[in-house]
RNA sequence: GGCCCGUUCGUCUAUCGGUUAGGACACCAGGUUUUCAACCUGGGAAGAGGGGUUCAACUCCCCUACGGGCUGCCA
């Protein structure tokens, strides 16, 4: 890390590949960077890594864009494709040619496969040496080739990584990265390098499955006299069996989440503390987490996929959150789990629900299992768990209950007395009395508690649910 | 095979040479309660193994084991 990066405005990027979904992994590579800029008044960048023409395609780049602005995390400017600046990658390479610091090389993919199979048949693992590395300008055949840094094949390069600490890499162990394709396109690892000079980042976040490619990459700057950004290396998420993430755990791709109903925000806070930690600090806002990130609180070891955390991160996030918030939201996800949006009546009854039901659950599938009794029409259909509350003893009870109702205060203390009363003379405790009653009002015998749903309900609809079940 | 990275309760982690190794999730047991949930209290639970260095090591060094990554005209 230099004086100069150490001074300049914070500029980070996430870089995806556009080849599919936004994978778990990716989101959080791109949460530490959104994080580390805004919590520094920096700028967070967005590239689509789109070189790879044959793999990337425009569906996945909007599938890509889609789970960011879910997960809440918004880019500086318009998205850069990669593969738009190939010209200016070509003029780079070029002029690392005429810096002598790059080669043509005509191996062709046989030869150099063939140059592989003969180095481990003697046992051997030597990375591929360009016999053009050194060939006279004059003796270049009129065929294809590739343009090849000219790495230095002795000394080491360091990479000082802020998560992994020094790193030093034998340059004997890397070969000269091809940067100009035969066809003249730019690979990444000569694209990353240029894109990431030009748009001014200085701190590169990433998976550490590219550490060991910051060495090469490390070569691009130096050549070019560039200035090295501050790398930073993370590890990457494994499933909860701590084996790579891959399909056979289940979700892995971001949008994933949001169908399964957990929040954005319980997501972020998650997946913030996942191989990151402040000491103690578990739930907290997105200000919050702003204030106290860093790259020096990542831990170097992969870190394992939990999602009864998940669950609980989010039921925080739940209970803290906005009623009018949270029903945006939820709406959300009815939209994208393929569920039909609430009415108007059902919006507000779940807007006045929301006090009682929040705290409650931990996702929206379940918000919306308590969010039952208020979302129901009449008349209420009773499970069968209900139906065995509502006997004819019972139903004579709710009958009873129905003129003292009518002529009630709407207000808990005003319910309270009644019912306390009606269990009273009943000689009956007042569980006997609520369960009736919450068959009747919701159908069902696991309900928010009695008091909280006939309020939401209001007078009329309770009374009209009474008299629907005593009939 | 070579090179690189990693390893603290089941899981996420704190500790940055000296602590009864702390917290959270999960789990178990109580409690509260109007059902379910929530909530409250308590409990069990960890430094991969082996060598060093040091008065002192989870912390530093080495080896082994295990896991992961790179080793592409993929990113």
């Amino acid at each position: 890390m230099t004086e100069a990066n150490r001074q300049r405005q914070v500029v980070t990027r996430f870089a995806p590949s556009p080849t599919g979904y936004l994978h778990i992994g990716g989101g959080r590579t791109a949460l530490f960077n959104w994080l580390y800029a805004r919590g520094r008044g920096g700028k967070f960048l967005l590239r689509i890594e789109d070189t790879d023409r044959e793999r990337s395609t425009p569906e996945a780049t909007a599938a890509i864009l889609r789970g960011l602005t879910w997960l809440g995390l918004d880019w500086d400017g318009a998205a850069v494709s990669q593969f738009e600046q190939r010209h200016r990658h070509a003029e780079v390479a070029h002029r690392m040619l005429a810096r002598g610091t790059a080669y043509k090389c005509f191996s062709t993919q046989e030869e150099i496969a063939a140059f592989r199979a003969a180095a481990e048949a003697r046992g051997s693992y030597a990375v591929f040496q360009s016999p053009w590395r050194d060939a006279d300008p004059a003796t270049h055949p009129d065929a294809p080739y590739v343009i090849r840094m000219m790495a230095p094949r002795t000394g080491e390069t360091v990479i000082d990584d802020t998560v992994q600490g020094r790193v030093v890499i034998q340059n004997d162990t890397l070969d000269d990265m091809i940067c100009l394709r035969s066809d003249g396109t730019p690979t990444y690892m000569l694209a990353v390098v240029v894109d990431d000079h030009d748009m001014g980042v200085t701190h590169v976040i990433r998976g550490d499955d590219h550490l060991n490619n910051a060495a090469r990459q490390t070569m691009v700057y130096t050549t070019m006299g560039w200035e090295v950004p501050i790398w930073a290396h993370i590890p990457l998420i494994h499933g909860p069996d701590g084996k790579k993430l891959s399909k056979r755990h289940g979700a892995v791709g971001i949008e994933e989440y949001q169908v399964m109903g957990y929040l954005a925000a319980g997501m972020r806070n998650y997946l913030t503390r996942l191989g990151w930690a402040h000491l103690d600090a578990e739930i907290f806002t997105t200000e919050q987490a702003m204030q106290m990130f860093d790259l020096g609180g990542i831990g170097r070891a992969p870190a394992r996929l939990d999602f009864k955390k998940l669950e609980n991160t989010c039921g925080h996030h739940m209970a803290m959150a906005d009623d009018a918030a949270l029903l945006h939201e939820l709406r959300g996800f009815l939209a994208v789990s393929g569920r039909a949006d609430l009415t108007l009546r059902q919006a507000e009854l779940m807007l006045a629900a929301m006090y009682c039901l929040k705290d409650r659950a931990k996702t929206f599938p379940e918000l919306l299992d308590k969010a039952e009794f208020a979302l129901a029409s009449r008349p209420v259909v009773p499970d069968e768990a209900a139906v065995k509350a509502l006997d004819s003893v019972s139903r004579g009870i709710l009958k009873s209950l129905t003129p003292q109702l009518r002529n009630a205060l709407w207000t808990k203390p005003a319910l309270e007395a009644i019912l306390n009363a009606a269990a009273a003379t009943q000689g009956i405790g007042f569980g006997k009395l609520a369960a009736p009653l919450r068959a009747a009002l919701a159908g069902r015998t696991a309900t928010p508690s009695v008091y909280d749903m006939m309020l939401v309900l209001g007078q009329d609809e309770t009374i009209a649910r009474l008299e629907d079940a005593a009939a």
